[in-house]
DNA sequence: TAAAAATACTCCATAGGTATTTTAT
DNA sequence: ATAAAATACCTATGGAGTATTTTTA
């Protein structure tokens, strides 16, 4: 049984004339009765009752008729879905993002995406752990990260988005506030609010690292799961905090931003399978890269 | 395209492997490479990432996997289910009766036909009249009549089901309540109860010819659309029928049954369209004649 | 280097064409 | 008598086989 028996088979019956329906379908009349008894002794059914003046459909036929035209249909659907799919245009995309871009760049990402691929069926994730959104990754509950740099990315293909500088943010009547910049040695002593989960914070291990180079130590006061919470509590007097530049879009009365010069900053990452085929990845990489080139 | 794409595909994706796949193909290697090649280079679409350690899927392919198996499927079912309808085991069938028969060959018939054929669709209506269902059966809404004889009877196929004797049903406080017979002669001047629609009815028809032969006049006094409302008539003492035999299975108090003699009865008929293949309509036709055959 | 897919070719099965016969109206 | 499907036979496309090369892990 082949697709050929379907096409020819609905031919004949629209037509009701195997003459017309080999015309219909380019070929001589013979080969087209073969193959339809070919169909019919397959099936070991009689799909069409045919005199010399007439060509009917038995009932099993009526019934086959029309299974014989959804397969035919579902045959050129499921081509037509593949090359979306290939194209990219239909899928689905799983995005996760660390808190500092969460704000700024996964919304943008996610507008620009949204708009250039409304038949793919994304998700975004903000506030993630960079070694969260790793195993994410690898359980494909991620498709794409956008994260901080880490020691073990095996089975992780990474490429940098950008570095983002350091800032500390101050209650507006922080006797800093006024400064223009400030240097890590300045924060000695300083009641610190830092990420929870300080083990898997990347940020967390880069305070700590900054502060050692001081010769430092962190005077935690507080723990909190999002920037969101951070930046109200700051606002609030609770204490300060070092954060990448992009958590500066978060606004709140009573708080305010200082540099935090003599350090690099942190890189952003993006970060996926190796050998992740899906070509909507292509598509969304490629426009996470043009957003981060046109701030 | 052809299902052997189809079948191929799934194969080689089951497998992750041509090889394995065309062992279990039963065909070599390299057709089967090749066939896989005209399936992509047809779609334009990458379905595989080939190595020569790995087979994998793109997600054009996962997608096109799942479609490849639904269509498969599909053609079995269609198959499948052209045989069952080619062997009468699925289909739809419309039964009319008149209505004498209503109250017991049809109800024994359903009976019959919904145990030996499940899974098929019956429609059963009772209190038809016979040129009613002769039209039903031309516009299909009815592939089976259980009717009387009728003077047109064009593009019907019709065959003798059974012949009912008539009965003349009367009040038990009737003077003719006790008689072992009655001749068409004894009902002069009786008030008669009859069908309504009495152009249409045979019965009707019938009536007014055997009191035409014995140079009676009718003397209508009712007309009742149902059998059931007939009886009930004729035991509140509003007048007395003529009947078939079979209405006699309607027991009312107060009404008895005497048969009427010198007359040779009435025919009861199947008539289904000439040429109909429905392969039901021979199963109910067949079970009608074993039911009427053994009482 | 070893396993597996791709390539190159060969062959034959069968889809499809041509000529003719059969059949039903 | 005629239109149309079936039959008989032929042709040739292309599916499948065998031998070999290429590729990559």
């Amino acid at each position: 049984m082949e697709l050929r028996h379907l096409r020819y088979f609905v031919a004949v019956a629209e037509q009701r004339h195997f003459g017309r329906a080999a015309e219909r379908l380019h070929m001589a009349q013979p080969p087209l009765s073969q193959q339809i008894r070919q169909l019919e002794a397959e099936l070991g059914v009689t799909l069409l009752t045919r005199t010399t003046r007439r060509v009917d459909l038995t009932p099993a036929g009526v019934a086959y008729l029309d299974d014989a035209r959804q397969i035919l249909a579902a045959v050129d659907e499921a081509g037509e879905n593949a090359v979306r799919i290939a194209a990219g245009r239909t899928g689905r995309l799983t995005v996760g993002c660390v808190g500092s871009a969460t704000y700024s760049l996964l919304p943008a990402l996610a507008k620009a995406l949204r708009s250039e691929l409304p038949d793919v069926e994304f998700g975004f994730r903000g506030e993630m752990l960079s070694p969260d959104q790793a195993s994410a990754l690898h359980d494909e509950s991620l498709d794409l990260g956008l994260l901080r740099r880490l020691p073990d990315t095996s089975g992780l293909s990474v490429q940098d988005v950008r570095r983002e500088r350091l800032l500390v943010a101050l209650p507006q009547d922080h006797r800093y506030a006024d400064r223009k910049r400030l240097r890590v040695a300045d924060l000695a002593g300083e009641g610190m609010i830092i990420h929870a989960g300080s083990g898997r914070s990347v940020m967390n291990s880069l305070i700590h690292e900054l502060f050692a180079e001081a010769d430092l130590e962190v005077n935690v006061v507080h723990e909190v799961a999002e920037t969101s919470t951070l930046v109200t509590f700051i606002a609030a007097g609770l204490g300060i905090a070092v954060v990448p530049e992009p958590t500066s879009v978060l606004h709140v009365p009573g708080m305010v931003y200082v540099p935090l010069a003599g350090t690099p900053g942190v890189d952003l990452v993006a970060a996926t399978r190796e050998g992740d085929a899906n070509p909507v990845l292509a598509r969304a990489l490629a426009r996470l890269m043009e957003l981060v080139a046109t701030p």
